[in-house]
DNA sequence: GTCCATGTTCTTTA
DNA sequence: CTAAAGAACATGGA
């Protein structure tokens, strides 16, 4: 659920609702989710105060007020919302912070999300590619010559660029016109600058529509995003392109489904 | 019961 | 040695 639009409309949801405030308690009902195991969060986090929520790629980075940070990765299901303390807590609810009338609740049924102790030392950046809304198209084309794998597979490598995912991935390349498969090291320049906006536009947009809500996506308000009924391409297999009236395309790259329009998106 | 899922990391293969 | 491909993780919905 959560790509880089998403995770950006959580941040600007909670920010508001927890910056400057002080974690008065913590309780942790999965001590599983923590990285690194065994380490004691709810001492470091208690009664410290929350300076600032940003994001990074797909993390949701907190800073504290003793300038040690740690960030919360929402991996497939995970949710990270700002609740009053009489709504009924969900299911998997693996964390809980009080924030001064509120309940800073992160669930994950899934638990492939987790909440990563950073410290003073370690950075949210580690292995971590440019953020593609300010990647510039020299950037990218550099970073896209050095592999040969499928443009696909590339583009969802987090080392490469941060923050795409299976969503962002297929509609970006929709909006190019470049089919999934083609090797990234072959794309030409031409084709890389129209993906470097294309991921731009892509992102904007779904970051306006406050994201795609598929299944268990909602911000830190609990509202769902509307950006999935602008999809192009992404879980419209078998329906019509909205450009050319073609059939959508479903096929499998490195293990992940892939949707395409094949007049829109030719192979070369 | 089967297959599939918005992600990442570890292991295996080439 | 390195890059790329595949498997694994855990849960729930169709």
């Amino acid at each position: 659920m959560p790509e880089l639009p998403e995770v950006q409309t959580v941040v600007d949801t909670l920010r508001p609702k927890v910056r400057g405030k002080r974690v008065t308690s913590v309780r942790l009902n999965r001590t599983d989710i923590v990285q690194p195991s065994g380490f004691d969060l709810v001492a470091q986090l208690n009664d410290k105060i929350i300076e600032d929520v940003t994001r990074r790629g797909k993390k949701i980075v907190f800073r504290l007020n003793d300038d040690q940070q740690f960030y919360i990765h929402l991996g497939m299901t995970g949710r990270l919302t700002a609740e009053t303390t009489s709504a009924a807590l969900r299911p998997h609810t693996h964390l809980v912070l009080k924030v001064a009338d509120l309940e800073v609740r992160f669930s994950d049924p899934r638990r492939f999300g987790g909440v990563f102790w950073l410290g003073h030392n370690a950075s949210a950046d580690d292995r971590m590619g440019p953020e593609p809304l300010t990647t510039r198209p020299q950037q990218l084309a550099k970073r896209l010559a050095k592999t040969t794998r499928a443009i696909k597979n590339a583009l969802l490598d987090q080392s490469l660029i941060a923050g795409l995912g299976n969503i962002y991935v297929d509609e970006s390349l929709f909006r190019a016109g470049i089919h999934p498969l083609v090797p990234a090291d072959q794309l030409t320049s031409d084709e890389i600058a129209r993906l470097n906006r294309a991921i731009k536009t892509t992102l904007r947009r779904a970051i306006r529509h406050r994201g795609s809500t598929l299944r268990d996506y909602m911000d830190a308000n609990g509202n769902a995003g509307a950006f999935q009924k602008l999809h192009a391409v992404y879980d419209r297999a078998g329906r019509k392109c909205r450009r050319c009236g073609s059939p959508i395309e479903r096929i499998v790259v490195g293990g992940r489904s892939t949707h395409f329009c094949p007049h829109c998106q030719r192979k070369r």
